[in-house]
DNA sequence: CGAATCACG
DNA sequence: ACGTACGTGATTCGG
């Protein structure tokens, strides 16, 4: 017996769109409810080993029957985009897998598949029509069964319905199901039904007459009274309502069983789709045909010196080859030891794995100097290996190339660069190794790890075309040439120079934290008459508002909320506010800073951290094994910290920093003439703000109405908006609107270039800084409020804080090239957003810091002067 | 592993 | 009516 299986399309997109929670792939893409219909309909599948297969999907015109006119108006129409987006998606998805997409002008989803369900069903033909809508139950017959998925809680459970299933669930046989809808009627399908007929009384009827037809005959004998008189008086309606609910079962539809043979599912097209979706729990399905999809791998091993000489030789003459280096890695206390252990070189269509040789960096120096363009996709890691970074030449950087293309995407490894460039799949790390090094796993010479360490330089080389030419079609070239790739070798240079910790002075820093934390804690036990946990927010709050009965109520999903500027407002009911406030603080302290950072320094008492460059979605660095951009600075106690980051022997640090650089891009970008005039006069530009928003004489500013200024300066540059400047200032929303609506009045350009930007990103999809990068903000087409707003303020804020980032990069590169140019023996050692710490020897000190501030203020040429701030100092503290 | 908190620009 | 300021990373708790 063969089995056909038929999938009202709406139906279960509709049903997967709101039992599956929130999914969106990298690219913003909602995806929820294709993830949830493939799931139904693998599941269906599974169990099924269906002969036949095919999805009905209404058009959206209207249709001879009421019901999906009501439908396409109604429905149709409140149809959210979330959902809207992902119906085409489906369809393609379903495509790539060769299941036919069924539809038919002026008939509904329902009517094609109860036509093809009768038109096919037999004793060799058993059909099974998996939908979410009950109206179909009608069609159930002794070869047709009716399949209601349900999802809850994640687990799919699919309810059955054969002729006898619906007699005993609702009392009547399926044909007679129609009749008892229509006695009934359904409000959200425009089905009007009889009125005061309802369920119960409509299934009554129909079990004892069988159909509305005989019903209307023997009217007057209806019981109960009322249903007979509502009856008689809606004759009409009742017939409509059959009509309406009546689903056609002999459409003009002209395709054929034999057109709906279920063939190979797992095309390479559909994993494409499943790759481009991120689905992965799918991608097991696919094992199968992974060779199709999957890279071919030729490998050969270069284990000694012969053999790499005569691999050198054709690397010569090479125009360009890929590569990957594997890192054996120790960990020590909190920091990680890399040794150079393996390369891996593809070049054509061979890749060789070149290990287990001693002289492997002198390996990695002959390869650096090479004209071939080498590709890798990740640059940093080999330059930081490498002795004198400046011979290495020819380099493409492929991750830094996807982030510039889309610098949303959380990882850029060789799977993510191969599904997207190359729509192949290749394995991750993890899933080869799990959570062993791959160092080691290569020294076993395992052959699934030689064939991932293998695809890192196949993939390199074979994505290569494919991220270069979409850097040119977005007119990210240039940036990428020029500032981010130059760039790495300045981030590896910093890393590699690591920052000084005077080891001394931080333990004792510690030992004071220490000291006073626990006289806090022995303070607040006391005072609140029990020890328990302060840092568990959970308990503080039991504490706090139970115990001790402090208002303020519930403010996050899991209970109270402590958080400091909660915290703040009730310091006047009792005195353990101030000490919880300070424990925290100096706890925050110990663990993050003093204790934190202990573990980082190593045998040159340095801190090596690591600057990413593909992390954030404004094109600024961030940092992390250690975060050495959020060292304390704003409170005294914190600030301290800064004392323990010290210069080696016989030097200095200079600290220089951008003075309001957001503010001054934005005067730049926008043109705005008054911001711009501001900023010539060289006044202080919150007190100009504060005496042209606030028509008050310059002189006349009062530091309150300077720091209002300051404040609605800050929200231009945030993305400006009522209640969040409200909140900053603790005034109305009107007071704050207020201030906005006198800002923009006097800002006509800042407010015309903030329009601009959210206009572009709706138009767009993205915005760009003044150097051309991009911000993709899939979040500004939402039908949800919030989100939206949420991309309005993105759309504005991103072109500011993504130039100040560009300009930063740019001065750092160019503090780089003079320090070398002229020879001092100077290095930058953090960057921090808008500030950068260069370690100096003594006595070039004063001239490097005006190389330093000349190279900043130099960096680009703004509409307005860029303004940089220097000092020199022993500490970092001293120079801030 | 997510939520809460808090450190920075 | 909705309910937020933009961008990060580390630590801690508790399910």
């Amino acid at each position: 017996m063969k089995k056909l299986v038929l999938i009202d399309g709406h139906s279960i997109l509709n049903r997967a769109f709101y039992g599956v929670p929130e999914l969106s792939n990298s690219q913003g893409l909602h995806t929820n409810a294709v993830y949830g219909f493939l799931n139904i309909m693998f599941k269906i599948l599974d169990e099924e080993a269906a002969d036949y297969i095919a999805v009905a999907f209404d058009l959206s015109a209207p249709t001879f029957r009421h019901k999906a006119y009501a439908e396409y108006k109604g429905t149709r129409k409140s149809m959210p985009d979330e959902l809207r987006e992902q119906v085409p998606l489906i369809k393609d998805v379903l495509s790539s897998m060769n299941i036919p997409i069924l539809t038919k002008e002026g008939y509904e989803a329902d009517d094609i598949i109860g036509t093809i369900a009768k038109r096919y069903q037999s004793d060799d033909v058993f059909v099974s029509i998996i939908s979410g809508d009950r109206d179909l139950l009608q069609l159930s017959d002794k070869h047709i069964k009716i399949r209601i998925p349900k999802t809850s809680k994640g687990v799919t459970t699919v309810h059955d319905y054969l002729p006898e299933d619906v007699v005993s669930e609702y009392g009547v046989t399926p044909k007679e199901f129609i009749d008892v809808k229509a006695l009934m009627g359904d409000t959200s399908d425009n089905v009007p039904g009889v009125p005061s007929i309802g369920e119960k009384t409509a299934t009554k009827i129909i079990q004892e007459y069988h159909s509305i037809e005989n019903a209307i005959e023997h009217v007057s004998e209806l019981k109960p009274p009322r249903a007979s008189k509502a009856l008689s008086e809606n004759i009409e309606e009742a017939k409509f309502s059959k009509m309406l609910v009546t689903i056609v079962t002999d459409a003009p539809i002209d395709t054929d069983i034999s057109d709906m043979a279920v063939g190979n599912l797992y095309t390479k097209e559909s994993l494409e789709w499943i790759n481009k979706l991120e689905f992965k729990s799918f991608l097991k399905r696919y094992e199968n045909i992974e060779a199709a999809a999957s890279i071919e791998l030729d490998i050969s091993d270069i284990t000694d010196l012969n053999d790499w000489n005569t691999l050198y030789e054709k690397l010569k003459s090479a125009k360009e080859f890929g590569i990957a280096i594997c890192l054996e890695e120790s960990v020590i206390k909190s920091y990680t030891v890399s040794e150079l252990y393996a390369i891996s070189i593809t070049l054509d269509n061979r890749t060789y794995l070149i290990k287990d040789i001693v002289e492997i960096d002198d390996i990695l120096e002959q390869i650096i100097c090479l004209d071939a363009k080498k590709y890798i996709l990740s640059l940093k890691p080999l330059i930081k290996q490498v002795k004198d970074m400046k011979l290495a030449k020819s380099f493409y950087d492929l991750s830094v190339a996807a982030y510039l293309i889309n610098p949303l995407k959380d990882s850029y490894f060789v799977e993510d660069i191969a599904r997207d460039y190359m729509g192949s799949s290749v394995s991750s790390k993890s899933e080869i190794i799990g959570k062993s090094k791959l160092g080691e796993v290569l020294r076993f010479n395992d052959e699934k790890a030689k064939k991932y360490f293998a695809s890192e330089s196949h993939v390199a080389l074979f994505a290569s075309d494919s991220l270069i030419k979409k850097l040119n079609e977005l007119e990210l070239t240039k940036l990428y040439e020029d500032v981010e790739m130059p760039l790495i070798y300045s981030l590896a240079k910093m890393e590699n120079t690591g920052v000084r910790v005077d080891e001394k002075r931080l333990k004792s820093y510690a030992d004071t934290l220490l000291e006073k934390i626990s006289k806090l804690e022995a303070s607040i036990t006391d005072k609140a008459g029990e020890s328990f946990n302060i840092n568990s927010p959970k308990q503080l709050g039991e504490i706090l508002f139970g115990k001790l009965k402090l208002s303020g109520g519930k403010k996050t999903k899991t209970g109270y909320s402590t958080a400091a500027d909660v915290l703040e407002k009730l310091a006047p009911e009792h005195e353990i506010i101030r000490d919880i406030l300070e424990y925290r603080q100096l706890t925050k302290l110990n663990s993050t800073y003093a204790t934190g950072l202990a573990g980082y320094i190593r045998d040159d008492g340095r801190i090596h951290g690591t600057f990413n460059q593909t992390i954030t979605a404004t094109g600024r660095i961030s940092s992390t094994d250690p975060n050495l951009q959020n060292i304390p600075v704003r409170t005294e106690m914190g600030s301290k910290i800064r004392d323990i980051f010290v210069p080696k022997e016989g030097y200095v640090f200079v600290d220089a920093d951008y003075s309001q650089i957001e503010l001054r891009v934005l005067a730049s970008m926008s043109g705005d003439e008054k911001l711009i005039e501001s900023y010539h006069m060289a006044t202080d530009i919150h007190a100009a703000t504060a005496a042209k928003v606030f028509h008050v004489p310059l002189d006349e500013v009062t530091p309150e109405l300077r720091r209002n200024a300051k404040a609605v300066n800050f929200g231009v540059v945030y993305g400006i908006s009522a209640f969040g400047l409200s909140e900053d200032l603790s005034i109305s929303r009107k007071e704050a609107l207020d201030y906005i609506n006198n800002y923009f009045k006097i800002y006509e350009g800042v407010k015309k270039f903030l329009d601009k930007q959210v206009a572009d990103a709706k138009e767009k999809g993205y915005v760009k800084t003044m150097f051309g990068r991009i911000r993709p903000i899939p979040e500004i087409k939402s039908s949800n409020f919030m989100t939206r707003s949420f991309g309005d303020r993105v759309a504005m804020n991103s072109p500011i804080q993504g130039s100040a980032a560009d300009i930063m990069k740019i001065a750092m590169i160019k503090v780089d090239e003079a320090l070398n140019k002229s020879g001092y023996d100077a290095d930058i050692v953090l960057q921090i957003h808008d500030e950068l710490l260069v370690e100096v020897r003594e006595d070039e000190a004063d001239k490097v810091k005006e190389l330093v501030e000349k190279s900043m203020r130099e960096a680009v040429s703004l509409k307005v002067p860029l303004e940089v701030d220097a000092h020199i100092g022993k500490t970092w503290l001293e120079a801030k």
